[in-house]
DNA sequence: AACAATTATGAAAAATTTTTCATAATTCCC
DNA sequence: GGGAATTATGAAAAATTTTTCATAATTGTT
C-alpha cells in the first residue's frame, strides 16, 4: 500500500512511517495541510492518514478540499479530541474512518486495511495499461478523455479483461458474448475485435489484443 | 433504515430503539445471539448493531456465523472493552465497524449511516420494488427473467433510482442524461420515459414513475 | 516460395436505438 | 365545464450499432 501520512508531530509521523515500511508498505510524510494537498496532485496514494490538527489548513479543511477536487482516495482521520461531535462530523465531511489518539500501530494498520478493502470492492473500474474501463458507465477513461464503446465492444473488452493473459477461443467468445455456439460462416467476432482494437490503439500506444493464429485472441496489459 | 439491535442489556437496547424510531428509522431488538441469528433468517435488515458480550453466542460468534451464511449485511460491533486487540480483531472477522461504550446516540447513528452508505456504494445492483437493476450488465432482473434496456433507458432509470423520492425536472434530466440544457422543442425525455415505463410496467405491478404536472417526474418504490 | 488456412478490413446491408413529428389525452385554473 | 398548458403516444425519420460480404493480408506448412 502507498500511504500518505499528514501529521505535523514529527515523532508520531516518523514512527508511523517506520512501522509501515517494516510491514512492507510504502509511506510518505506531509508535515502540514498544504503540503498534503500538494503531494496529492503529484502522487496517487491508496489511503491518506490525516491528522485533525495541523498548521496551514487543518484536517477538516484538507479533507473537504480533497473531496471537492473529486479525489476519492480513502481518508482516515487521526484525532486527539475525544469530542464526539467532531467524530460524527468527520464521517460527514468525507472521511472514511477515524482513530482516536492514543492509538496502537496495529489498530492504525487494521483500520487502513479495512478502509482500503472496502474502497477497492466499491470501485467499479478496471485499469489496464494507460486506460481504465468504467464498468458502470460502459466507457473507457484516458488522460485525454472518454472513449465511447458500443454494447458489444464493452462486453468483449470486459470479457478480455476478466481473462487477461489467457487465450480465448472464438468458441468461448461466441458463447459468452453472443450466447450462440461459434459458427464460421459469420465473422462478427473479427469485425468486433477490429473495431475495439481501433478504439484502443487510437488512444494508447499499447497493443492490447494479440491474435494467436489458429487458437484465438489474447489480451495483454504490458 | 431497518436496524437490528442485538443487545442483552435491556435499558441500552430500548433507549437505542426509541432513538432510532424518533429519527425516522425502524428498529427491532434481539436480546441474545441466537435470537439475533433467528431474526436474520426471517427479516432483511439494512444494518446490524451487535453487542460483543451477549448470552447464547457472543458477538464474535454471531458475526462469524452471519458471514459464513453468506449474509453481507453491514455489522457494527458494540464493545465495552477498551482492549485494542479485540477492536482490530473485529474488523478481521467480518464486522464493518465498531463503537466503544459509552457512546452517544449521535455517534451510533452516524456510524451506522456511514457503514450503510459505503455498503450501498459497493453493491453493483439496485433493488426497487420487485425488480433489480444490474449496474454492470445494464439490464433489469425480475423473477421471470431479464429485461433488456437501451443505453438511454438505463441512464434514465439509474438517475431515477439515485434520486428516488425527489422530483426531477426536465431541466435536470436533460442536463444529466443528454448533457444539454432542456429545450421544449424536443420531447425525447417524454418519449424515453414512455419506453422505460412500458418496460417496467409490463414486468411489475408497481407504477414507479409518477408525473408531477408542471414540475417533472418522481420515482417511487412503493 | 507456394499454397491453404486463418485473420483483417472497408463498405454495404440489416437491425436497433434515438429522435422527431403530429396528434391525443390529461391536468390545472378560471 | 371550457380553454390553455402540459404530458403521452404511435408511427415515421434519422442516427447508430451490428452483421454480412467480398476481398486483402497474414500465418503456418511443406
Amino acid at each position: 500500500m502507498n500511504i500518505l501520512i499528514a501529521e505535523d508531530e514529527k515523532p508520531i509521523a516518523e514512527s508511523l512511517k517506520k512501522n509501515f515500511l517494516q510491514a512492507g508498505h510504502n509511506a510518505m510524510i506531509a508535515f502540514d495541510g498544504l503540503e498534503c494537498l500538494n503531494q496529492l496532485t503529484k502522487i496517487e496514494f491508496d489511503v491518506i492518514l490525516l491528522d485533525w490538527r495541523m498548521p496551514n489548513k487543518n484536517g477538516e479543511e484538507v479533507c473537504r478540499e480533497i473531496r471537492e477536487s473529486g479525489n476519492e482516495t480513502p481518508i482516515v482521520l487521526l484525532t486527539a479530541l475525544t469530542d464526539i461531535k467532531n467524530k460524527v462530523h468527520a464521517l460527514n465531511i468525507g472521511a472514511d474512518d477515524y482513530i482516536t489518539k492514543p492509538f496502537s500501530f496495529d489498530e492504525v494498520l487494521a483500520r487502513l486495511q479495512a478502509v482500503v478493502r472496502r474502497y477497492n470492492s466499491s470501485v467499479s473500474k478496471i485499469d489496464f495499461g494507460d486506460l481504465s474501463l468504467d464498468l458502470i458507465k460502459h466507457h473507457i477513461e484516458t488522460n485525454e478523455g472518454i472513449i465511447k464503446l458500443s454494447e458489444k465492444e464493452f462486453d468483449l473488452l470486459k470479457y478480455f479483461l476478466d481473462n487477461k493473459g489467457t487465450v480465448l477461443s472464438k468458441e468461448e467468445i461466441s458463447m459468452k458474448i453472443w450466447q450462440v455456439p461459434y459458427s464460421p460462416n459469420t465473422n462478427v467476432i473479427e469485425a468486433t475485435v477490429k473495431n475495439l482494437r481501433k478504439k484502443l490503439e487510437e488512444n494508447s500506444s499499447y497493443k492490447y489484443i494479440k491474435t494467436i493464429y489458429g487458437e484465438g485472441y489474447l489480451f495483454l496489459d504490458n
